[in-house]
DNA sequence: CGGGGAGCAAGA
DNA sequence: CTTGCTCCCCGC
């Protein structure tokens, strides 16, 4: 008889030992019954009888992790804090049976690049890995292509990864155009029929390419050879739930694991990378048109200048954009004689005004309410606070009721459908002004913008985050490369720290090099954080459980603890929240504590990117 | 992780 | 003393 010990997949529980009358290789994935249920397993160690009764192993799977997978699902593990199980199984809805690839790969289109565009790929090829900082419209995506290209022709796959592909339908069909059917575009929303069918065409080689969010990093790809990063500034890369990894920095672990080159592709690269990677850059974009920047102070609100603007674009035959910042999108409903807001009762926010469904609804737990027409503590009118895509798309409907406005968020463009049909209008110029959040901002070709509406950037400027100028600042030159990449464009901001944008207007490198000394010796890169998260149903047991972790950290020395105490949402969904946020020069150091102080109690969040 | 039992609060 | 619900323990 055989025991072996096991991990289960996608389960926080320890590892169990199972017996079984055959040999089973290291890796295997198993099948096991533990109270009852059955669960995927892994096989991780062959052991002695052990001193208490075993059960049998169910079933043995013809599917066997790679070295490489083991790897880094303890990588995973170790670094993100989560079990083995857990991090495993993140590779287990691509199972691989380890068939070589055959065939021979044709490209339909020829790809050339510009001068520039040659130089930087000519650069690129010299580091195992690389930044690619090159503005929006110089022409990135022709470089990852010939990348692609020359990795497929070398008998390797790429995985491109991008922050929403559902959000560029463009892009698919570029890579369609050359690649035709050796990539494949994998994100969430596919069918099942459409999900094992690319599984079944990556085992067998015939896709060489795979494009999708964060999760097309686990695919099994035959000797991978390249990882392109695309936007990769984007917080959307890092998993919110367990395992927390971040998925450049796990691209550029297993670049190095693989030897696998890893670019990271942004207009706008975040300060960590910029610092950390050989930078290779694009500067001259193919269309260089003049852009007339306004700054204009006060608060949330369209201001004279911008309705003029409006209506001045629209009659030379222009097209705008009018952008806030997501969380401005959500409208707390506040009560102007006593002062009272509606808060979700469970959690600790505002609920938000959704006024075409006739409700209000928390943004954290869902809770939904109608809309109270009296404020519920002194029975006078209550009024919506910040203002909204809805109401913008309102304002502006009243204002200029021949103009077609289109609102362009979460909340209105659900589907791949929906965003197709409204870029398409949009493009054939049904539409004349797309009002949106954060999604205006991620890659899609607006080809005649004129004129690009920024407000609430002061907004993500207060937010309590290290990288909250680092935010603002991407957005805007998001946002404002959105215009005029056709012709001369104007962009209006209105902010009342117009200095902050003014002096890095066309240098984003100043920006990062001024950032990168401001952040010395106290945030990322030249500093790791880490964020431990308590919650509770009783306040009381929260706030215990933060002391007793917090004085065992302190004991134990080696790292800082930078903050400690409520959490900035202090409540979600009835519990109690609280955080340390830890700090150290050393990442090993930070793990060496966790490791020292982890009594369960608490989620970890390593390299945090949210702080609420 | 996820079920079952312990343990405590509200109901009869 | 039953019923309801959270919390904690433990599984192999």
């Amino acid at each position: 008889m055989h025991y072996y010990k096991v991990c289960l997949i996608g389960k926080r529980a320890p590892h169990f030992t199972y017996s079984s009358s055959e040999k089973i290789g290291l890796h295997t994935l198993v099948v096991v019954e533990i109270k009852g249920r059955r669960c995927d397993a892994c096989v991780i160690s062959e052991v002695c009888k052990p001193d208490f009764e075993t059960s049998h192993i169910k079933s043995v799977t013809p599917f066997c992790f790679s070295q490489f997978q083991i790897e880094t699902a303890h990588f995973i593990k170790s670094y993100y804090s989560c079990t083995l199980g857990e991090s495993l199984s993140l590779f287990l809805p691509f199972e691989d049976r380890g068939v070589k690839p055959s065939k021979y790969i044709e490209f339909k289109t020829q790809i050339t690049l510009s001068s520039s565009q040659s130089a930087a790929m000519k650069e690129l090829k010299t580091y195992p890995s690389a930044l690619l900082f090159a503005p929006t419209g110089s022409g990135k995506t022709e470089v990852y292509m010939k990348l692609f290209e020359e990795a497929v022709k070398a008998g390797r796959s790429c995985i491109f990864l991008m922050p929403e592909i559902s959000l560029t339908p463009q892009m698919e069909k570029r890579l369609k155009a050359h690649f035709g059917e050796s990539v494949a575009i994998w994100h969430s929303k596919l069918t099942k029929r459409r999900r094992e069918e690319t599984i079944a065409k990556v085992r067998s080689g015939e896709v060489r390419i795979v494009a999708g969010p964060r999760s097309a990093l686990f695919l099994p790809l035959h000797d991978i050879g390249l990882i392109v990063v695309d936007e990769e500034h984007d917080d959307s890369y890092k998993a919110h739930n367990r395992p927390r990894y971040h998925a450049r920095d796990l691209a550029l672990f297993m670049g190095r694991k693989l030897d696998a080159k890893v670019v990271l592709g942004s207009a706008t690269p975040s300060a960590s990378t910029f610092a950390r990677q050989p930078v290779v850059r694009i500067k001259d974009p193919f269309v260089r048109t003049k852009k007339r920047f306004i700054f204009e102070k006060g608060g949330c609100a369209l201001t004279p200048t911008m309705l003029s603007a409006i209506e001045s674009h629209k009659k030379a035959g222009g097209q705008a954009i009018v952008f806030l910042p997501t969380r401005a999108n959500f409208k707390y409903l506040y009560c102007e004689s006593c002062g009272y807001t509606l808060e979700c009762p469970f959690c600790s926010v505002g609920m938000s005004l959704h006024r075409h469904r006739k409700l209000v609804q928390c943004h954290y737990c869902g809770y939904v309410e109608r809309i109270p027409q009296k404020c519920p503590k002194c029975g006078s009118v209550i009024l919506a606070d910040r203002i909204g895509t809805a109401e913008v798309v309102e304002e502006l409907g009243e204002r200029f009721p021949d103009l077609k406005i289109q609102q362009f968020d979460k909340d209105t463009i659900s589907t791949a459908n929906k965003l197709h049909k409204a870029l398409e209008r949009f493009s054939r110029k049904e539409t004349d002004i797309l009002v949106g959040t954060q999604m205006l901002a991620k890659g899609h070709d607006y080809a005649d913008i004129t004129l690009a509406i920024v407000l609430g950037l002061d907004y993500i400027l207060a937010l309590p985050d290290y990288r909250a100028r680092e935010r603002a600042q991407a957005l805007f030159v998001q946002i404002a490369g959105r215009a005029g990449r056709a012709r001369e464009a104007e962009v209006i901001v209105q902010t009342n720290q117009p200095e902050f944008f003014t002096e890095y207007l066309g240098d984003y490198e100043k920006f990062l090099k001024e950032e990168l000394k401001m952040r010395e010796g106290l945030y990322p890169p030249t500093m790791h954080l880490c964020r431990l998260l308590f919650s509770s149903k009783e306040e009381a047991k929260g706030a215990a459980a933060l002391e007793r972790v917090k004085k065992r950290i302190d004991s134990f020395g080696k790292v800082e603890i930078v903050g400690a105490g409520k959490a900035p949402i202090e409540r979600i969904a009835g519990k109690f929240r609280f955080n340390i946020l830890l700090r150290s020069s050393s990442r090993s150091d930070l793990l060496k504590v966790l490791k020292a102080v982890d009594d369960g109690s608490f989620e970890v969040d390593m390299d945090p990117v949210d702080f609420a």
